[in-house]
DNA sequence: TTCTTATTTGGCAATATAGCCAAACGTTCG
DNA sequence: CGAACGTTTGGCTATATTGCCAAATAAGAA
């Protein structure tokens, strides 16, 4: 493989492993609808504040998110609304999972 | 976070997950191609069989590929097509990450 | 059967990830 | 200033992932 594509792949498998996680992709989910604090996210995710504040991390450096802040808090939105996709595609992937046909989803 | 919503969560990262891999996403896209066998891709890849055949392993429980015994080859193909959306959509994070302004894309 | 080819499995070492606690910042308010 | 709130960072342990080698398994050819 040519690592001129070797590096592409990377690239992108680096945006990919940024979502990887039940809890990134409940922000990603959450911000889609708005921004939210930090706080906010922390509450309805239930885990350590620090814990989130570094999921939320990894989503900012793969550049899913942006943060803005505002008074003492700093807000999150979802910068990329096509990670929403994702969402239908990996439905119907375990969708496919279950039935053994595979519906073909496009 | 209701325990159900976070099972659904989980499941859809563990399919992300098995594709957050420059090898695998190599895989998908290959495989979108057409059927391939171990060998096939292994040379392309450049790493060891073992490594590529327990890559494929992931992929297979993810429900992304299928595989498919012919004689002593295994040749796996991609069960979900829509996988390859994943690319269009992370190209868009990937170049809203190189300049600064936000494409927005759709 | 024996040799060869194709693939998977076991095992190990290196590296990365996740989560918590504690501590450090930064901002606002009294 | 000093206290309170919101957030991030450092550090640690537990766990998971990756990739190689060696060995096991399976099918086909000689």
């Amino acid at each position: 493989m040519d690592s001129h594509i070797q590096a592409q792949y990377e690239a992108r498998a680096k945006v990919l492993k940024a979502m990887a996680h039940p809890t990134r992709l409940f922000m990603v989910d959450e911000l889609s609808k708005g921004e939210r604090s930090v706080l906010e996210l922390t509450r309805m995710i239930g885990a350590d504040v620090s814990t989130v504040s570094k999921h939320l991390t990894v989503l900012k450096n793969a550049g899913l998110v942006s943060d803005e802040k505002r008074g003492p808090q700093v807000f999150y939105s979802l910068k990329v609304p096509c990670a929403l996709q994702f969402f239908t595609c990996v439905e119907s992937v375990l969708a496919s999972e279950d039935g053994r046909a595979l519906p073909m989803a496009r």
